[in-house]
DNA sequence: TTGTTCGTACGAAAAATTTCCTACCTTAGG
DNA sequence: CCTAAGGTAGGAAATTTTTCGTACGAACAA
């Protein structure tokens, strides 16, 4: 594969790149048809060669890397799920609410579509937080 | 303008179409010139008609509605910052925590840049709601 | 009246993202 | 050996998003 790219900090991955990243955050590093296969089920229908293509930009850009000693190659994300979530959380609360994470929190107990459940986890959570 | 788009459900707004809301939002309703000029400021550099042009495919994707009656029209954010921010908010959480909003709350509440003003401010937040 | 300034409309280019076609390689089974 | 199945690479088309050039109209000051 060419290797055009070598830019320092990771770009944003786009939001087809996301979905991709979802399947290997949630199952771990995986194969092309696995990933495919996924996005299939559970998102939309999309051909082994798109995905495919996908993630081998992605691994230019260097979002992925992967294994390439078995003929199946294999892809991990290359940040770690918790970092690029932080750093995309982060942005979405500064585009969306001005950096201000309690106005986030404020919209999220006033949504009427957070479950009941969701409520009591987060109390708890608060409370554990508080002490 | 042409009048092409005719759907029913608001279509997303791309990155850059969410900067102009921003601005829409904060602002109240604005001429081009003025959410232009913002964008140079806050944002990024960008020609004046560029900036009416994404308006215009905005207005036309209904995401904004205009006052034409001035000649320098009037541009309003045609959905309710709350209701758009809940929408997009939403999505975030199911797609990036899997709907689930304690998760979200987790990293926020773990985020080191999270500032100490803002924890408290949802600590408040948590404590009135508690009752 | 005339020119400068500021506005809109429109077409199209540029850039970025997404999709798919084709060629070709490797492995396993017959 | 031959074929089928399943893999990768790469080019290129298609689509979407973003940017800008050009034309032209209205307002206003000189």
């Amino acid at each position: 594969m060419k290797e055009t790219n070598k830019q320092q900090p990771l770009p944003e991955p786009t939001r087809s790149e996301l979905e991709i990243l979802q399947v290997l955050w949630q199952n771990g590093p995986s194969t092309v048809r696995f990933v495919n296969d996924r996005l299939n089920e559970q998102k939309r229908e999309v051909q082994y060669t798109s995905t495919l293509k996908l993630m081998q930009i992605m691994t230019d850009k260097r979002l992925l890397t992967r294994d390439e000693s078995q003929m199946k190659h294999i892809y991990h994300a290359a940040e770690e799920e918790s970092k690029t979530k932080e750093f995309l959380l982060e942005r979405f609360v500064n585009t969306m609410y001005n950096g201000s994470a309690s106005s986030l929190l404020m919209q999220l107990l006033g949504n009427k579509k957070t479950s009941k459940k969701e409520m009591t986890a987060i109390k708890e959570l608060l409370k554990k937080f508080d002490q």
